[in-house]
DNA sequence: GATGAATGAGATTTCATTCAT
DNA sequence: CATGAATGAAATCTCATTCAT
């Protein structure tokens, strides 16, 4: 009786966050009802209380991992840095954001199996990827002026190969692995991977640029010293 | 009534075929049985006489699915063509098969979700695509006695970088489209994409290299006729 | 519609009886969950509810009989009569307790079958059946000490030779029916079967003693009374 | 092809054989078919060719189970004997056929639970009892005339009376020995029990005789030598 | 807001039996 | 005499959802 939580945004919390588990470890049909519900120590009724069904929870569940994701990303402060170093955090920031996102992956992959019917319907998502389209077209359009990057290039690209590379490494672990008879699964390995694409995206943007940036004409302060703070690409070896 | 058709290997065969179109649109738990039998035209307890599970079903279907895309990736064949040929069409080969086989994605999605424990079982994995990276080992080794590909590149992360960005831009696509706002599916969103990994991959392999291959001391004819007949890749726009 | 009876303790009591019915009836394998189900004007999955599985609702079956078995053997009751009319009550109550329990006699057959798999497990077993072990020691004992019975007797072959006695002929009635081509199954037969076997088990502990009990030295009234009521065997005929 | 046996009356008893052992172990519903065919090495259509049915099956392994059955009760044989030999030898041959049939028990339990429908119909049954309770009357008789046993006494009851004593330790051995905490499965604890059932049958037919029998009036001999090689029963201790 | 009891529809799997060769 | 392939009916068990309190 005491123990009962009475507090209904907690509940809720609680809900989305086993509903989260359960529907990325089992996937939209795989997962349990019952078993979210038990794991909530609450009765099935609540879920359906708060959520109205099966449904309504995993879109819920949906848009709270785009939003956390979303965050982890943190572009809107990677823009303080000089344009290249910029890049390198996105791709650092993007991978390690679904590292520590292992459901975000697999509800993604599930969504798309649904040809993304239930976002779709959700117009948060633009709302979330706009800045972050905005903040690559930023970086890039700064890297150009700073004479570090190449014109022309498309911010949506961009993105999509960051997250390609980013993002498949780490979903398709597993059939990789086996393919490949390598280990993906290592702190190490992680490491040689994201130096890898780290240095491709780079690569890519900096494309038949002389080595040494043309100085600018304005020299902007303030992100000198950060650019001098990045780490070379560790090159890979397994 | 008039015909059953008393080919065990046709009945085979065709619960394999709907059981991949099963399994893939609606993963492994929201599959059902009597569907696969009923698009078969035949009682479910076939299904059991032949694979003796569901489970033992996803498993063939699994195997069946691996073998047919690796087939359409068509490798061995590449290695005739001259080095910066042959990786741009492994990388075509590779993003058509997937292209060619939306069931495959799904399945490998799905097979990744169960952390592989499916196919690690299987010993054909390793024999599908040991070749695979034999290939791009081989490929890389005569680009780089051509001159054209820098020394020290790991066929493996080749492979994971193509692989990569072939196919998170199929798996994702309908969340990426909503996120990106963008349309990915059209013939000519497509085309661009290819070229433009295209062009990373070779970009990558290329990188530092001067423009113009140093001429081979000893030249291998019967190859030099290909590489000229080698495409430029497109530059995106969308 | 009109009375969900929303009472669990009846809900599970009336899965129990006619669980009980069925099991005995049909045995395990033939035993139909939904059979269960329709008598008790449930949804099948009540019963899982309940007890998890077919199997439990066996154990949990097997457990309510035994224990209404015993409490129909009024064994520590018959401790108040003078040692043989003891005896032959303690016959006479396992003899009628089977006879009005038909069900229990498939059950133990089955669960024989099963090689005691599901009763092992229970600890009730135990704390049933020590009390008659133990009023069968106590009602020899006094008949040692009045003089009535033998020494030496074990009370667990007393019990195995009267259990056998009674269970088998309603055990086996229609094989042995066809067999001898008797009738076993009449009221006249059956009163005459147990008066057979009560002279049986009385004449093992009495044998060997004169007709006469030897006075106890120090008598003890008030059993005197309803020793003198025991009746006389009928002698058998068909 | 040269190793298909083509032998109709082995494959019939080897059907028999398997089904036999199926039968008993699972029951009738518990049985299945294809396990029967599989352990024979033969197509499931060959049972059906043999025995029409599941049901045709079961009512041949029953008959040809009683026939072995009574085989081994060597009842005729036992005539040769004095009479208190030959009953002796009639509770011990009818415990061993059990102890050596133990699937001739659950296939009886499960004819009982069926009431005999099965066997009822097949006319061997007459035959085969017949001889027993012959032999029983003769057996009583001629102890009769040796003054050894008592006269009165019913053959069917005495048959009765062993069969349950012989059968019920076997055939419910599992749930006594839970029930009481012994042990009955062992070589000594079955000799104790057989020596104790052998005495009380003995004691129920000399009941109320001197130990002495009076001598015959026209001695028939070849007999005598036997009666006194008669062993004593051995009291129980377990 | 919260719960235990109950449900109906449907899931996978099983099984005795038959067909075609 | 013998078989592998096929079936229809039904078995156990599951699950999202709702009712009554």
């Amino acid at each position: 009786m005491a123990s009962r939580s009475r507090d209904p945004a907690r509940t809720r919390e609680k809900l989305l966050t086993h509903a989260t588990t359960e529907f990325a470890r089992k996937g939209y049909d795989g997962a349990r009802v019952d078993s979210i519900a038990l794991r909530c120590k609450l009765s099935k009724n609540m879920l359906y209380y708060y959520f109205e069904s099966k449904e309504g929870l995993f879109v819920a569940v949906l848009e709270r991992m785009y939003e956390k994701l979303r965050t982890q990303q943190k572009d809107l402060a990677v823009r303080a840095s000089d344009p290249a170093s910029a890049l390198k955090q996105l791709v650092h920031h993007t991978f390690n954001a679904l590292l520590d996102n292992p459901d975000a992956i697999r509800l993604m992959n599930e969504e798309n199996r649904h040809k993304g019917k239930h976002i779709r319907q959700s117009g948060r998502m633009r709302d979330l990827y706009n800045p972050l389209v905005e903040t690559i077209r930023f970086i890039l359009e700064r890297g150009r002026e700073d004479g570090v990057f190449r014109a022309g290039i498309d911010p949506a690209f961009v993105y999509l190969s960051l997250s390609s590379l980013c993002y498949h490494y780490l979903s398709n672990q597993y059939t990789l692995e086996v393919a490949l008879g390598v280990d993906l699964g290592s702190e190490k390995a992680r490491a040689n991977w994201l130096a890898h694409i780290t240095e491709l995206v780079t690569m890519y943007c900096t494309s038949g640029m002389t080595a040494m940036p043309s100085p600018p004409t304005s020299p902007r302060p303030g992100r000198v010293t950060k650019r001098t703070a990045t780490k070379r690409p560790i090159r890979q070896s397994a």
